[in-house]
This record gives structure tokens, C-alpha cells and sequence, in this order.
DNA sequence: TTGTAAGCGTTATCAG
DNA sequence: CTGATAACGCTTACAA
């Protein structure tokens, strides 16, 4: 691989005027700067980014480090990042880790030095002590609601809104006993939704008991297990939200097993509007996070920071959450809610447009927004 | 941050013997060793991987190049790369390139420096070119069928064999006009796809003309789109193999609308097997791809030679690819063949296990493999 | 506008 | 077993 050096021995100039030509170009002639690029091109030359890193103390690349890389939502998360990124002229280095706070505070030690900056959406309460402490000396935005570190940036879902929005949802249409499955304990975003089920039933005048309340684990297979709870329940609920679509989907599968018709028998609403939300029987009402743009906003978050490799400060974001009403919760169907088509999903190198459906807001009574 | 010099001076050791600690920790006394290791945790000292491989020559991470980073196969493959690539102690680096292959070079040349090897997903036979030349020199792994450069690695899956099985266990079910729902032209994998089907048609002594063939994308509207074409051919074939799962989905769709009952009516076959195929109504027939485990093995190709920092030998590998059979498709279920709660998939730190289901070989009659 | 030279934080080589 | 010291490939004062 051709060095500085060589491209400046065969240009006839010293390394410095190449280096010049490859970053502040204005301070050399247009003459030599053609000809150098010239020669760079014909040498194949590249700048050694390692080098290049090692005194500017800038790597042009971003970290991400999420619980898993499973599923639908966190695939979109890293898609919004990397097209922020690209766009950005930054690369992006992902990373997961599955067990303890150990292995976030190692893989952080690993990533270091590589990154002029992190998005990490950490899982529990203590990981975020530990992400808190490294936050001071590092730009770091974080992927979770509730952040309490004053000095990184917090970008969120408008979970409580969301969760509000479809039970009040689910109330309007006279459901009185309205389940709930959990999502797994101590994760800040199954909490919030869980809270927004519990207040709206309040607000409603419904019971909110833990009687009416099923962990799960974000799951299908949770959901699909929570069926039986449900089933057997005195008096059964009549309505079920379920604190996201891969559990709604193993619920609605196993309620159909069980012969339990939805939404005639209990009606369901998940969240996040997966892809194939719409194309379930029934198509599944559910509450639209918007993924990638989370992503996308984090990385915008972060990129001034990372610019400047100070500390992120305090600011916090919250995307909103809008209820989707499809025909498992029950609702009559608002007309040209769903144009046919749908939003486009591709693998390879197709060329389809990403079409996106029209959309109810999340005041929780099907109105167009 | 501190470097190995403030690590060095607060030892009382030489910058050298600290470089040694963390390397090859032999030729260090252990009384040295472990005095050095304590100064470094309290001075929270880690080696500068940057100054490191501007030395070594390696980076300890390997490049990820796809198309697009949108929907589940795409997600999964990362995953596997994650997982094998976490094991070995390797970072991640991934990108997508949207457009020409002047993007693919360039994201390359962006990449350069930076990795010590690279995983790569070309959509046609252009960018196939532009990055053989580039394997020359520098390790890569191509995640495509029919790779013709000697000096990269590749890791394909059977979609032939996986089309030409679905095809024939249509036809063994008595269809005589089974239709096609194309990937795009030129993308490798859909015409693998699409010449499975051909020949498993011409096997069967069934019509393959370019009539029952309807162009696509692999985008769920390019498969409900297709719906209109299929219901007014004459006559209407009784079947249908789609070249991937989200177009299964969409035509699925359209079908519901214009009345059109599957399998009774219309048998669906579809291509990757996506989480959700199973919760849809009526699960989809399916040839199974395991996505993950495309990426794990392609870590593991690529990984003695990013080592070495040699170009990959021209090792192929190609994943199987097993029917999965369903109700889609009209075939009699065979007995145990899904195990309720399904594969399970998680969103946050939930706890559940991975359940997989069992499945069918790519014979085409159904029997367990 | 260009060149010279001093690092950036490591590892590798060679003495001791 | 340990210590000097020369790279690695680049950017950036400072000088010309």
C-alpha cells in the first residue's frame, strides 16, 4: 500500500504538500494539487487513517453498543444510524453485549480510542451507573428513557404516551378489564409502558391491578405463553395490551389455537409497528416507533460532540409515539387509513420505493393526524 | 487519557516493559507484571489501538459492506458476524452503499486502513468486478452465489436447490401451473432463485414459460402487486413460488382482498424463512435460511486470512437451504412439525431462551431430515 | 506556496 | 528479564 512518502517522492514535492493536498487544499497551488492528486490516484493512495487518528486525535467513527442485535427494532435503530452516519462521512462500529454490566464496561474498553464518540442503549439501571461514569470523560448519547446522567444525551420513545394512548384507546371502544404483558422488569422501556397501561386505566376508572398484569419478556414466545393466563382469568379481560408487537404476534397466535377470536372475544394492541404488523389476520393495531429515525436523531445528537470530543451535555430528546388503529383492537376502520402496498421492504438491490402509510395521531380516537 | 508513559513514569519501569505487560505478558516477571497492571487500572491506562496498528499493521476489526441494511435477513446476517466476531475479539465495522458501484469503492476506500478484512455483499456482476481486483490484495469474503474471483472467499446459499425444492413439492402436490414472483434482474440470488424454479418445472414435465413469470423486487408491494397479474393470467395458476418471504406476504395480502383463498385457491410458497412466517394466516410454506449463521461462517472464513493479512484463497462454501412446510403451500401437516412458541425473539434484556423449531430437509416430501 | 522537522502512542529490535 | 531507541504514516507548527 503507497505511503505519503511514496506519493511525494513520485510527485516530486515533500510529504507535507500531499498532506496538504488531502486536507486543507486551499493552502497549496491548484497546480501541484492536481498533480498530486494525480499521482495519489495512479498510486492508489489512501491516508493511513491510524496515522491519521494518532495526532489528530479525531477517528471519524462512531460506536454503537446495544443489548442485541436481535429483532426488528434494534436492526432499524443501527439502519438510522448508519444512514446518518454515511451521510455524515462518519463509520459506524457496532457492537452488543448479552450479559453484565462486566462485559458493557469491557466492550467499552475496547471500542475506546476507535470512536470519537458512543450510542449505547443500556438495558438496566446499574449498567447506566457504569455508562454515567464514562460519560464525563466521553460523548456519549444515550438510547433509553429516564437517563439521569446530566452529562450524556438521551434521546427516548415517547413509551408512556404510546402505552397511554392505546389503553385509553382500548377503553374508548368500552373495554372495562384491560390485561397487560409485561415486558421484562427493571427494562426502562417495558417500565414506562407499563405505566402508561396502569394510568390510563386509572384515568378511565378501570381497574389497574397486578391481577391483570403477565410478565413477559419481549418475547414471542411470552406472548404466546401469556395466552393461557389470560384465558383462564376470572372474569377474562376482554382486551389485551401487550407491551410489544413480537408478543402481540405469539399471543394472537395462540389465542387462535385456543379459538379465542380477535377481536370479537378480546381485542389486542401491541407497540413499536413492526413491518409485518399489517398483514397479520387481524392486521394488528399497535403503537408506531419509528426506529430508524431514532437512530438517526442519536447520531445527530452525538456528531457535534464527537466533533468536538467534549462530554456530551444534558440534553434530552423523546420521539413521539402514534397509535396505529388496524382491526385487532376492534375499532370500526377509519376509511384510507392503510393504502394498499403497504411500506416497501426489500433485500437486495431491488429498487422499490419505501412507501410509508398514512398514520393516526396518538390521541387515541382514530382521527387522522 | 493516560499512555504508556504515565504508566511507565508511576511504575518506575521502562515504556517498554508496560508494552510487554500487555502483550506478551511471558517475558515479564510477575512481580513486575502485576505492579504494572496495578498502576495501569488505577491510571485507567489501555493501549491506543490506533498507535497500535500503526504499527503492527492490524486493527483488530473486520469490515461488514451490504447493500441496504433493511429488513430481517440483512439484520440477521450482522448478528452472526457480531456474535463470531465477538467471540474472537474482533470489532465490527459496517456500512451500506445505496446506489452504484462508484459508492461500493468508495465506502471501501473509506473503510481502508481500518480493517483487516472484509465481508461483502455485491448486488450485481459490475461491483463483482470492482471488488475482485480489490481481493487481490487485501482479504474479502463475498457473501454471493457464483463469485468467480479465485482470490476471494464465498459463502453462498443453496437458492437453487432450495427453489428447485419448494417447486417440486408444489408440483408433487398436483399443481401443474405454478407461477414465479421474480427477485431483480441481475441481483444473484433471485436468478438462482428463478432458475430453481425453471428447472424444477422442466423436471416435472411442467410449462416454465416466461408467462408465469411476474417481475419483482423483493419489497412487500412488489408481491401484492403481483396479485393482479396472477388472478387474470389464463388460466390462473394454482400456485406460486415467490423468490422471498416479504413478497409472500404482500401477495398473501392481496389475495385476502380479491377473495382469493389460500392454499385452497392459490398456493403460496415463499423464500428465507422470516420470524414471522409462522404467525401469519395460513403460515407460509417457506425455504428456510439460516441468515445467521451465513454470517458466523463468513467471520470464520475471513478471519485466518485478516490475520495474516493475505488475500482469501478461493474457498466456497454454501449453506443449505430447507423447506419448511406449512399450510401455505396446502400440504397435509406433518405431525410435531412446529412446536408451539415458535422461534423466540426479544427486544431488551429479556431472559428467554432461543427456541428453534424443528424442521424439514430440502427433499421436497415433507419427511423429517 | 512550499519544505523541514517534531511529534502522536505504540511495538519491535537490539543491547545489556 | 529489562531498557533505549528506531520505526509506523501522518499532521502541523515554524521557517523559508
Amino acid at each position: 500500500m503507497a505511503t505519503i512518502r511514496d506519493v511525494a517522492r513520485e510527485a516530486g514535492v515533500s510529504i507535507a504538500t500531499v498532506s496538504r493536498v488531502f486536507n486543507q487544499a486551499t493552502l497549496v497551488s491548484e497546480a501541484t494539487a492536481t498533480h498530486v492528486r494525480g499521482i495519489a490516484a495512479r498510486l492508489d493512495y489512501w491516508p493511513n487513517s491510524a496515522a491519521r487518528s494518532l495526532i489528530t486525535h479525531r477517528t471519524h467513527a462512531i460506536g454503537v453498543l446495544l443489548p442485541d442485535l436481535y429483532g426488528e427494532f434494534f436492526s432499524e435503530v443501527i439502519r438510522g444510524i448508519d444512514l446518518a452516519a454515511r451521510a455524515e462521512k462518519y463509520q459506524v462500529l457496532v457492537s452488543s453485549f448479552h450479559d453484565s454490566t462486566e462485559t458493557i464496561v469491557s466492550a467499552i474498553r475496547a471500542l475506546r480510542g476507535r470512536i470519537d464518540g458512543l450510542i449505547v442503549m443500556v438495558p438496566d439501571a446499574e449498567a447506566h451507573t457504569a455508562i454515567a461514569e464514562f460519560a464525563t470523560r466521553f460523548p456519549v448519547v444515550l438510547l433509553n428513557p429516564g437517563a439521569t446522567a446530566p452529562e450524556c444525551g438521551a434521546l427516548s420513545v415517547a413509551n408512556y404516551d404510546g402505552a397511554y394512548a392505546a389503553v385509553a384507546h382500548l377503553a374508548s371502544l368500552g373495554h372495562r378489564r384491560i390485561g397487560l404483558v409485561r415486558g421484562p422488569v427493571g427494562n426502562l422501556d417495558a417500565d414506562e409502558r407499563a405505566r402508561g397501561w396502569r394510568d390510563a386505566l386509572r384515568a378511565a376508572g378501570l381497574e389497574a391491578s397486578s391481577a391483570l398484569e403477565v410478565a413477559g419478556d419481549f418475547s414471542e414466545s411470552a406472548g404466546f405463553q401469556a395466552a393461557a393466563s389470560f384465558v383462564h382469568m376470572q372474569p377474562r379481560p376482554s382486551a389485551v395490551f401487550c407491551a410489544n408487537d413480537y408478543m402481540a404476534i405469539g399471543l394472537l397466535s395462540a389465542l387462535r389455537d385456543a379459538e379465542v377470536r380477535v377481536p370479537q372475544d378480546m381485542a389486542i394492541v401491541g407497540f413499536d409497528d413492526i413491518a409485518i404488523g399489517r398483514y397479520l389476520t387481524p392486521a394488528l393495531t399497535t403503537v408506531r416507533v419509528d426506529a430508524c429515525l431514532l437512530g438517526e436523531r442519536a447520531l445527530h445528537q452525538l456528531l457535534p460532540f464527537a466533533r468536538s470530543r467534549r462530554p456530551a451535555d444534558g440534553q434530552r430528546e423523546q420521539l413521539p409515539a402514534s397509535l396505529v388503529v388496524r382491526q385487532s383492537c376492534g375499532a370500526p376502520q377509519p376509511a384510507l387509513a392503510e393504502p394498499q402496498g403497504g411500506r416497501a421492504r426489500r433485500r437486495g438491490h431491488g429498487t422499490a420505493a419505501h412507501h410509508r402509510e398514512d398514520r393516526l395521531s396518538a390521541n387515541g380516537n382514530g382521527a387522522p393526524a
